[in-house]
DNA sequence: AAAATTATAATGGTCTAACCATTGAAAAGT
DNA sequence: ACTTTTCAATGGTTAGACCATTATAATTTT
């Protein structure tokens, strides 16, 4: 005849209260929340409870806390950080392998290409000249440079997306990155070569990009991507060799 | 001289523990951790800042805590629920918009498509036909049972997505299902015509898949969540301007 | 007067010790 | 054999205290 009443507990209650709040604007980034001696008794609640919201809050990337005098909750400027969190976590523990990552990463950046390359402006050109110009320095100096080679072809990735003016495309992106890099640095050594080649890579795409041609952008983007992408296995075979082999020695 | 020793706090420290045994499998899915007041023993903390470890752990998706003897912090399976909540809070907060969800939708449905026509075995075309089955029983039903439609038409696609044996695909697909059904619920609203159209392209889409016609599943694929787009957008527009028209009327 | 130092107070971080609420299982009753 | 009651373990919440950090104010030194 009746059902539950109220299953939600106190300190959800809370963090509900306090996110709609924020999403509504009523809170706005930047915002400080009062005290916790203060909230706890807004909300009539003990400290320890409302601790507990305020730490999911945090978690949910909607609000920092910081310490000492002047502290306190301060409302966050939301981004891609849980996204990324979240896919980092599917990535550990199974589910999700560095392959799978890979052809998501070739898909993904053949998009973002295609449209930025139908969207991209004169400005946008001049940045992503900039940043090759900034490459080919790297590429001089020689293979010591290859870090920030790498890091720099992460920002010319980066700048694609933002042409696609859909932030979805920014933060999908910047969680591939942010997942994929760990297993760049620990697989991925490139020499003179290959460095070079990579280099070449992006003029042609920048310059597709410029031209306006989506299509061959697009090839463009995954063909490089998927470059990288056999460096990287190739490297993670043979670590896997040695390794078997050591193993192999005991 | 010397430099910040140890930054993290308590609970932060019980956080990491905890999920490295989780993502290390010396916890599995399933196990039961300890309870409180033995965790607080072992960690040799007060059991508010566990609590706050444990919320954390949560809100992360990775544990999942119950009530009553017998309860206790339960290893989750974890899935997408996290990444979902994400992208949900960046839509809601500004920054993403239904154009750029349906936008994205659009990209990512012709990937999927297309590698699932890559991929499809008889077993897997089985299943497509089983849902355009009932899809078929649904239309004949005419426009009452068009939630039942949309629910199958979800399914078809989340089907295409295992297609693809990458569980990326999986997730960011069921992401975008969780956060546009509810702009579907609030605007689009398809009369027997439209209904008949879109299941059209629903067969269509899976004879190119069986076919292993990739591009133009690819295509198909596109076009049939573009002209879902279509629908939402203008209902969307017209929605607006009633209540432009209200609010002139005040 | 300016700069360096010290003290102050507000804030989050942690601890202790209790009691409440929920729940599954054991015990008692039918 | 079934139902009801009791019980105990577990998470949920509360209260109050003290510790740690930090921006600001007050003080001292230069």
């Amino acid at each position: 005849m009746f059902q539950a009443a109220k299953q939600t507990k106190v300190f959800q209650d809370v963090v509900m209260q306090i996110q709609e709040a924020i999403l509504d604007g009523r809170l706005k980034t930047g915002d400080t929340l009062p005290s916790e001696r203060q909230l706890k008794g807004m909300f009539n609640i003990s400290r320890g409870t409302l601790r507990e919201a305020l730490r999911v809050l945090e978690q949910k990337g909607l609000i920092e806390i910081k310490l000492g005098v002047g502290g306190g909750s301060v409302v966050k400027d939301l981004n891609a950080d849980q996204v990324s969190e979240g896919l980092a976590l599917l990535i550990r523990s199974q589910k999700v392998s560095l392959n799978h990552l890979a052809e998501f990463r070739e898909d993904v950046e053949g998009i973002v290409a295609a449209r930025a390359a139908a969207a991209s402006t004169a400005a946008d050109i001049d940045k992503l000249t900039e940043l090759l110009d900034q490459a080919r320095k790297c590429i001089d100096e020689g293979p010591s440079q290859r870090d920030a080679f790498i890091e720099i072809d992460k920002s010319i990735h980066m700048t694609l997306a933002q042409l696609t003016a859909n932030p979805i495309y920014i933060s999908v992106l910047h969680s591939v990155h942010d997942n994929i890099h760990r297993y760049y640095d620990e697989f991925l050594s490139m020499d003179e070569r290959e460095l070079q080649e990579n280099f070449q890579d992006l003029c042609d795409l920048v310059q597709a990009v410029e031209k306006g041609q989506a299509d061959q952008a697009r090839r463009l983007a995954r063909d490089h991507v998927h470059r990288f992408n056999q460096y990287m296995k190739s490297r993670e075979q043979s670590e896997k060799k040695v390794t078997k082999v050591k193993s192999e020695l005991k």
